[in-house]
DNA sequence: GCATAATTGAAAAATTTTTTCAATTTAGCT
DNA sequence: AGCTAAATTGAAAAAATTTTTCAATTATGC
């Protein structure tokens, strides 16, 4: 069952915001947005939306379990749609985050001391912080000056 | 060399406003705690303290590494000082965060893809989101009625 | 003790998140 | 296609959170 189909079986309206901010999930399966973010790129469409919209539909599509809230160093909430078991990495000095597949997943989920049976996971997310190449290399050629 | 030590060798002066964030760290190894719930406690002791110096303090002990900010579902930021690598299991129906040390953090670690030498990692976390045991207990009750 | 530079605290500002409510839109029913 | 009830929208206000400002205070080295 498509997702529209399965939040019309919800008694979920299919609404044109709503359906916008479904389009923009799709169109843009990977990467994290601030509601803020996703609200500026859809209000200069020929159909406007507004801030509210944007926000509640980013509320009910993560309470539904269909995108999940994340948050970076930078504080506040982005959302991404793509739920299979993935890696952030933010490098610290340039901001940027990049996402990398965790096709192994269940092997390290296996190594956490969760015993099997005690929750029912809905979310599993592993996050690595640091500084990345291009950052470093910046550094070092300062420093050589 | 001492925390304290630490600071006052960077020119960082030993306020009492900081030594008291610094002690309830000390006092509070493990847990984590938005600036308000440190201010709310902070603020009732014989030397006063306002929000402002416990939030600058706590940027500066993260800007330093002592103490570190993480975001749960409820979205806004807490800080922890426990800096072993652990894991962060969170109800999603009633809230409660549990956190448990992850001994063998270097074999999850290896586990990821990140290329040696590629990021210079400076922090490492996994977060798992479900519902505990206590909760499925719950609705089972519930249902069977 | 003094000088000075860092730090504080109160308040304002900025930012982000959430709620309110009248107006509009949707979906189901004729 | 039009009608109706109920859900949803959007603008604005409210609430909550985070950050900055600046005069007053305090810590540190001389």
């Amino acid at each position: 069952m498509s997702l529209k189909e399965s939040l019309k079986q919800k008694g979920i309206r299919l609404s044109k915001p709503r359906l916008m901010v479904l389009e923009f999930f799709e169109n843009n399966p990977s990467g994290h947005f601030s509601i803020n973010e996703i609200y500026e790129i859809l209000k200069t469409q020929k159909q406007s939306i507004s801030f509210t919209s944007v926000y509640r539909t980013c509320k009910l599509l993560e309470k539904l379990g269909y995108i999940r809230a994340i948050t970076f160093e930078e504080r506040h909430v982005h959302y991404e749609c793509n739920l299979t078991p993935h890696l952030h990495l933010q490098c610290i000095s340039c901001g940027k985050v990049e996402e990398r597949d965790l096709t192994n997943w269940e092997k390290i989920f296996n190594l956490l001391p969760i015993p099997k049976n005690e929750y029912l996971v809905t979310c599993f997310r592993v996050q690595v912080s640091g500084i990345c190449k291009e950052c470093q290399d910046k550094v070092n050629t300062k420093e050589e000056k």
